[in-house]
DNA sequence: TTTCTAAATGAGAACGAGTATCACTATAGC
DNA sequence: GCTATAGTGATACTCGTTCTCATTTAGAAA
């Protein structure tokens, strides 16, 4: 694939995810970029947002209602995370039990390419102190 | 909640799905039914699955593109499954070390309520000696 | 620096899964 | 059988996401 061009509207998706806390949709990116004054679409957003999904740049999951979510994730490489439901806040997680019970069910059942996608949504410390759900 | 009352359209969900193979989106069921002669609605085939999943009677999960799946189970209670993701073929499973792991992690990081959905997508024996993919 | 061209952009149309509406139907209790 | 009301279904609608296409612009070449 041919390298990606320098756009202003591709770098402030890029800072715009690392400032953001948590997973955040591509609607709520755009939000938070044309309140801060941008004249980015919509449409680029998204494209951005796939474009650092696919490079590994960027983390990308469903929420339980199905909207797709993205991270600027400190961890490099495969892993997990524990998210907050209620203020989004996120832990990366590695799963070594995971990823062996994973490959031994496949084998078990003569299944190649087994995709897994485990995201564990829960209730964060001081959401719960705060009496939020 | 009062009894659900039983109209031949419950019914035909019910058979319907049963009949299936593997995990099957509504959309796909209503097809199946009216294909059969069915008059029944599509709006009919969304409010019975989404019933019979809430009573446990059917299974229901996100494919990775983000459509809701059911499936009438053999096994009752928490489970999860190993689905081909060519020919939807499903074996259940059963999980200890992945629900240890999961209490364990959300003790670690002091989260609760914590909801987690395995979902393995592979590709079984038979699909992958017809080199389907 | 100027020129050139394909990649990128953005406004808006289109798409698709799922839900809401509401007049009508039919189940189940009497 | 009568009746109350849960259930149905055609259709409008919502909303996340993708497509279209005219316009802009990054970046390489001259
Ligand atoms: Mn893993
Ligand atoms: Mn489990
Ligand atoms: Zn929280
Ligand atoms: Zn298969």
């Amino acid at each position: 694939m041919q390298p990606k061009r320098n756009t202003w509207q591709r770098e402030a998706v890029r800072a715009s995810l690392a400032e953001a806390h948590g997973f955040v949709s591509a609607q709520q990116l755009h939000q938070v970029l044309r309140d801060s004054g941008s004249t980015i679409g919509l449409a680029t957003v998204y494209r951005n947002l796939a474009s650092l999904a696919d490079t590994g740049e960027a983390d990308s999951l469903q929420s339980p209602e199905g909207e797709n979510l993205f991270r600027s994730c400190a961890t490099q490489g495969h892993h997990h995370h524990l998210i907050c439901r209620s203020c989004g806040d996120t832990k990366e997680l590695s799963a070594t039990v995971v990823e062996e019970w994973t490959q031994r069910v496949g084998a078990e059942y003569g299944f190649t390419e087994i995709e897994h996608v485990v995201d564990l949504f829960g209730l964060c410390e001081r959401c719960r102190a705060a009496g939020r759900e």
